[in-house]
RNA sequence: GUACCCGUAGCUCAGCUGGAUAGAGCGUUGGCUUGCGGAGCCAAAGGUCGUAGGUUCGAAUCCUGUCGGGUACACCA
């Protein structure tokens, strides 16, 4: 089946062939079935919403408009109070009795569903236990693995830009973060009601593919990684480093023989005699130079060679050179070779992965209709540039003077090709914050020529992750590959599930080993990396990431595991709890607060999306992951005499179950049934 | 220089559309196992929320200044 076929069964958008009268590429074919629907999306009639929230706001709506009821704070909850309303300016304004009246009213309106107390000027809300503990329970019983998503997003699609290596090159740790971060936000929108599409947006053009080209045809005999399959990657990797730092060194010595030359017409002018010693010319030369030289001194660039052939292998390469694009295809089959092992490991894949060579060929039209639409204009070096709306934004190259591309023209292009094809309500890039002004620049040009029918476009940045002694750099070469994280976790997981597995006695063959082991190594990589916001940067930390300990991912799965691991043996033992009474629960102890916890995660699921932060709903995960185990310590499943009470908490342990493994899924953090 | 991000316990972080006694994890100290999975549980110690001012009945949260750390301002991506 064609994408277009695809997208018309399932009743999606169309592609067109053109955006704004620039005609866009055929859309290249998925490289996966289209989850035209996600699984979030089948069924809508199961979507949940954390319940008192709503009713609270409905009611607040009529009686207080001016009020806003918030969850209660840790300290008050000893009271076991729910929601607060602070109402202290009705009590300034109105007096004490005021409020007792609103009080009395938001009291009457819950019709017994909460009670509304006064407590000085709040006003505390606190649900009755048993209808809040049946109709949760009750929800998550219904919704099974939909629990937690809602149809915020109306069905509307959105397009994701994650991942995105640059190919010819190993990944490293710092190309984690886009990928895992953008693989949870994805699901994350899916169960918000959007359809969501992935697209890998490849690192596979620009001038670097030149330099490389360059260096591969210079050094290629010198380099014997080349010649072996296994070891390619690591191969032009090499050609990589080295001709970049040869580059570098080039343009230093160019640099500093422009800067002496220019200092040698200021020692002339100012007669300086340069035998002097370092101190004293230096205040010499302070003396004679002005600020307009001292400026063009570090202005000064300097100038490579080997630069500007590799800038002529990419202009080749944007001409259809054969021989170019050649080399250019073998490097990125061989580079997606590499990615694919690590994106099978992390368990992520996507609907797309369309490269920036994709929309090499939209560049002229793509600038004529930006020059028509008067939104860029020509500077005095004979490049391209946006026309900035806002202040504080620069006007960013979109074309050189050579008539070749740069990334932000691939950007814009990309932009207008994916509006094309997907007519997408957003576009979430999960891209590094330094990129930041970067986005906001393109973005404006971009918004600027769509006027209003541009989508909501959004730059998720996060920090990098960097080692203790500062950035990691392909270049530099002080990388750790994603491999070696990934094989270390691998190593130490292994050791735990074996040594468990022989404490337990339970016989397991080295498949099922090996694959346990694999996944708690992929959940403790993934929720390193998910368990704080997106925008802090990391300082990389082998302990804490192999950590299997305390908030950790490990953790998270060890509490699914025993959760699953009770629920097996009362099917084992046929043991059915359909019907059960949450009376028997012990609502003000660790039971009722595993269930305000469950209560709590569909509003994480929303909030996760509206903030484009997974770690949002890692946290509630970890509470419930606590409370379960608290739980655990203090009361007994099967030890329990009162058959009731023992159904009644099965009950709760499979509604804990199912929301924890829906939690962990929406951040791809995989769920065994043992570990 | 201009813009943006960050500063909360020894370390790593939550909390930020203003509300009651600022919360976790790691680490430290002490306790829990004749028990359904100890990768666990309970508890203690640990805080002038960088700093100064402002707004407010009320500020970690909003505003302004300031100090410290980071990032971006390329004919790179």
């Amino acid at each position: 089946m064609s994408n277009q076929e695809r997208f018309r069964t399932s009743g999606e958008h169309i592609p067109e062939t053109t955006y704004k009268g620039i005609p866009v590429p055929e859309l290249p074919p998925a490289i996966l079935e289209v989850r035209g629907v996600s699984k979030f999306l089948q069924s809508f009639e199961h979507y949940t919403i954390p319940t008192l929230e709503f009713y609270l706001a409905r009611v607040l709506e009529q009686q207080a408009p001016n009020l806003s009821a918030k969850p209660a704070s840790q300290s008050v909850k000893d009271k076991v109070v729910d929601y607060a309303i602070a109402a202290h300016g009705v009590m300034k304004t109105e007096g004490p009795d005021a409020v007792l009246a609103l009080a009395a009213n938001i009291d009457n309106d819950f019709n017994g569903y909460a009670s509304a107390e006064v407590d000085g000027p709040f006003i505390n809300i606190r649900q009755e236990p048993v209808g809040f503990a049946e109709r949760v329970m009750g929800e998550v019983q219904n919704a099974g693995e939909l629990y937690g998503t809602n149809n915020d997003g109306l069905e509307r699609t959105v397009v994701l830009d994650v991942s995105s290596p640059n190919i010819a090159k190993e990944m490293h740790l710092g190309h984690l973060r886009s990928t895992v971060i953008g693989e949870a936000l994805s699901r994350i929108m899916s169960a918000n009601g959007y359809r969501t599409i992935r697209d890998n947006h490849l690192g596979d053009w620009g001038t670097q593919f030149g330099t490389l080209a360059h260096a591969y045809n210079l050094w290629h005999e010198e380099i014997p990684e080349l010649d072996n399959p296994e070891t390619q990657v690591a191969g032009l990797q090499k050609l990589y480093i080295k001709i970049n730092s040869a580059i570098e060194e080039q343009k230093e010595a160019s640099r500093l023989s422009s800067i002496l030359k220019l200092c040698r017409e200021i020692a002339v002018r100012g007669q300086i005699d340069i035998t002097l010693g370092e101190e004293e010319l230096q205040a010499e030369i302070d003396r004679v130079i002005s600020e307009q030289e001292k400026a063009e001194i570090d202005a000064i660039e300097g100038d490579s060679a080997l630069l500007d052939e590799g800038r002529k292998w990419f202009t080749k390469l944007e001409n259809g050179d054969e021989e170019a694009i050649a080399l250019w295809q073998w490097a990125r089959d061989l580079s997606m070779l590499e990615f694919e092992k690590v994106y099978q490991t992390l368990g992520i894949n996507f609907e797309y992965l369309l490269g920036e060579s994709v929309y090499s060929g939209m560049s002229s039209d793509l600038c004529a209709a930006l020059v028509a639409a008067g939104l860029a204009e020509e500077d005095e070096k004979g490049r391209l540039c946006l026309i900035p709306s806002k202040k504080g934004l620069s006007a960013k190259v979109i074309r050189r003077s050579d008539g070749s591309s740069l990334y932000s023209t691939r950007d814009l292009s990309c932009l207008i090709a994916r509006c094309a094809w997907f007519n997408p309500a957003k576009m979430i890039y999960v891209v590094g914050a330094e990129q930041t002004s970067y986005f906001k620049e393109v973005f404006d040009g971009f918004e600027q020529f769509a006027g209003e029918d541009s989508p909501e476009l959004v730059h998720v940045g996060f920090g990098a992750i960097e080692l203790d002694e500062g950035k990691m750099s392909t270049r530099k070469g002080n990388v750790i590959p994603l491999v070696d994280v990934l094989d270390e976790a691998y190593k130490q997981a292994l050791n735990r599930v074996t040594i468990n597995a022989e404490k337990r006695q339970v016989a397991m063959s080295a498949e099922e080993v090996a694959e346990i082991a694999r996944q708690v190594a992929v959940g403790a990589v993934i929720y390193y990396d998910l368990k704080q916001g997106p925008g802090r940067k990391i300082t990389f930390d082998w302990d804490e990431i192999l950590s299997f300990e305390g908030n950790s991912g490990p953790y998270l799965q060890y509490a699914t595991a025993r959760m699953n691991g009770l629920l097996q043996r009362s099917l084992e033992e046929q043991i059915t709890f359909e019907a059960f009474d949450v009376r028997n629960l012990d609502l003000q102890g660790n039971e009722g607060e595993i269930i305000r916890i469950i209560a709590e995660y569909p509003l994480a699921v929303r909030q996760a999306a509206l903030k484009y932060d997974p770690s949002q709903i890692s946290g509630v995960l970890y509470k419930l992951a606590h409370a379960f185990n608290a739980f655990y310590s203090e009361s007994s499943v099967f030890d329990e005499e009162d058959v009731a009470k023992r159904n009644a908490r099965l009950a709760l342990i499979s509604c804990a179950h199912q929301t924890l493994k829906n939690g962990l899924d929406l951040l791809n953090i995989p769920t065994p049934a043992r570990v």
